[in-house]
DNA sequence: CTGAAAGCGCTTACAG
DNA sequence: CTGAAAGCGCTTACAG
């Protein structure tokens, strides 16, 4: 059924380690061959349509353990309970990292974590030289890094994606997400907008600190109007059955009713934004006319609204810089501890637009 | 750092091969060691945490190969671009997947196939023997069934999980969505409700059109008020951009205005049904007492709303089944074409009640 | 009926 | 410098 070096061998009457290392990349190996025969052994292979027994391969490298060259099978670990809705978050992580496993050659194993004994799979996997490094996505935190770091799960690397709340040292790559607040005052402040307003779903989450952060930082930096009751009345509801976030239509009424409406909004939940348009026409304030609103999204098909203008978040970045981070650390036994930041971008859209209005006082 | 035969054998003094015996089911290992020196090595091997190596095992099962014990390796193929919000449901599948596997010490890998070069990944894994078995989910249709089928592909089982188009026989495991239908139905006429609409998200997806198939077999069979406006004007406007569903409000004035308010709603969209209250309130229905509603939700996290009345999607279990018939289909070399059904169940909540009202004229 | 040998498909150290 | 041998950790057919 598949094709093996041996076969390969028999065809060309070279032997079968001779193929090994006509398809191999190591220094010896260009020595072994003459380019000429190098070239044909690896034509022939390609025709063939050969492709090297993965199992094969794990168990003779199991010999001399040549950490660098001996990576191709990840895993993904998925750790339950999260907050914030993970599940499409982290379905487009793991496609990133798919996509960047599959240019090495690498496979990932998806593994969920939901109570203590799941871990038994972990191990087992681990025991089982089934894996070369570990992914981790979800409830991150002390208790599982040390997990990790101790027998018998020890000495496999591993790369946390997204939020986490560890306070030891980690490998994670996560959103930028003090830069996906800033973006939002910059570009809103770019189109003349002093009194910008911040819809804040909570402040429980990791991201949310952060982007709320963010967001004040740029607002001070940039001398505009910091009306903290623009922040502390406007609330997104956060329904956790649900994963959904509605908005307060009373928030509005509240800011309007005290003439404090701003001329902009970020609304940093992602996909949260276009449940407000109608809210927002109810109290007779029209996007973008009146109000700028700017979003958060994340992959083409999860943007904040229909072509609004939104910060997109790199998710699917943070999967490809994962897989590679964990692949480097895989092969440089103890690399110092890196935490990874991808910047976010803004996506223009229909609900930004200069700030026609004087702020009503 | 793992444990080996080899290693557990010096222990004991006896050979590799009999802890190989030992540890496996086969009916010639039980005659090959005594009752006793076989508990002792199982013993032994247990305290030791011994694992068996993944690649070792499946390289030497490379052999002989019986399909039915070598099972260990299944993929998961991704199919993007799906119909319906996708995301959440696949990782809810997933899961219930490698739940099964893990039981089974299998494992699970991850493929997400987007463009057809993607293919290349699936033909890869399966050239190099990394797979035992496939399970689709998303956008599968005859062409994909026909891919798999024919070589170099060939020879592989696979499992479609959830909606598909393929007209040739497949295996497949689906939620029972005609049931679904059914099941709201059948719970609002015990409740006394003769006047029930549909809030259809739509009928371009296969389940969209089971789904109001069985909720109009059941609305005629219990020989409930068929007032095809009912479903005609109520619609759901589906945004595929935030992958999220909005009712139109209008859709309801209308209904009110023509004094065709139902008594009781059925809102198929899997968790739609919370964005309804706000809704109804406006237009002066209160829910449960004038209007009863059932919504749709999957997974414990993913309710329909709040508390509220719905019919739950049994996702995870279409995973479970998957991941069984795939073992199933991977040791019968040719069983015959198995379409499964999951059937739904109801969980009450707040959001139906007894009928109080004659329905308006 | 028992027990040690062969072999899965690779990688690479190591004799010649 | 070359080329065939050893070995990874298992499974099970096959000599004795």
């Amino acid at each position: 059924m598949s094709i093996t070096q041996t076969q390969i061998a028999a065809k060309l009457g070279v032997s079968q380690p001779a193929v090994a290392f006509a398809l191999s990349d190591t220094p010896q190996a260009l020595r072994q061959l003459s380019t000429e025969t190098r070239e044909l052994i690896i034509q022939t292979a390609q025709q063939m349509g050969y492709v090297p027994h993965r199992a094969a391969q794990r168990l003779s490298r199991a010999r001399s353990d040549n950490r660098a060259a001996s990576f191709d099978q990840a895993g993904f670990i998925y750790l339950g309970g999260a907050e914030q809705d993970i599940d499409s978050i982290c379905l487009t992580m793991m496609q990133g990292v798919e996509n960047e496993l599959s240019k090495l050659h690498a496979s990932l194993t998806f593994v969920r974590v939901c109570e203590p004994g799941d871990w038994k799979k972990v191990e087992r996997l681990m025991r089982g030289s089934g894996v070369d490094g570990w992914l981790l996505v979800g409830r991150v935190n002390d208790e599982v890094v040390d997990r990790l770091n101790s027998a018998p799960l020890n000495g496999i690397p591993y790369v946390i994606l997204g939020d986490h709340r560890c306070t030891r040292p980690v490998h994670s790559v996560n959103v930028d997400h003090h830069a996906v607040g800033r973006l939002a005052v910059e570009h809103l402040a770019s189109l003349g907008h002093r009194r910008i307003a911040i819809l804040k779903g909570g402040t429980d989450f990791v991201y949310q600190r952060q982007i709320l952060e963010g967001f004040r930082a740029a607002r001070k930096e940039l001398g505009l109007e910091d009306e903290e009751r623009l922040a502390a009345h406007a609330s997104i509801w956060m329904d956790p059955r649900n994963g959904g976030m509605k908005i307060t239509d009373s928030a509005i009424g509240w800011l309007k009713q005290n003439g404090l409406l701003p001329t902009a909004m970020f609304i940093p939940e992602p996909g949260s934004a276009i449940d407000f348009d109608p809210v927002l026409k109810q109290w007779e304030v029209e996007v973008p006319r009146s109000m700028s609103v700017v979003g958060c999204g994340f992959t083409p098909s999860r943007a904040a609204g229909q072509n609004s203008t939104f910060v997109e978040w790199p998710i699917a970045e943070v999967g490809h810089q994962g897989a590679l981070l964990l692949h480097r650390i895989a092969a440089e036994q103890n690399a110092a501890s890196v935490e990874l930041k991808i910047p976010p971008s803004l996506v223009k859209g229909w609900s930004t637009g200069p700030c026609n209005m004087e702020p009503a006082k």
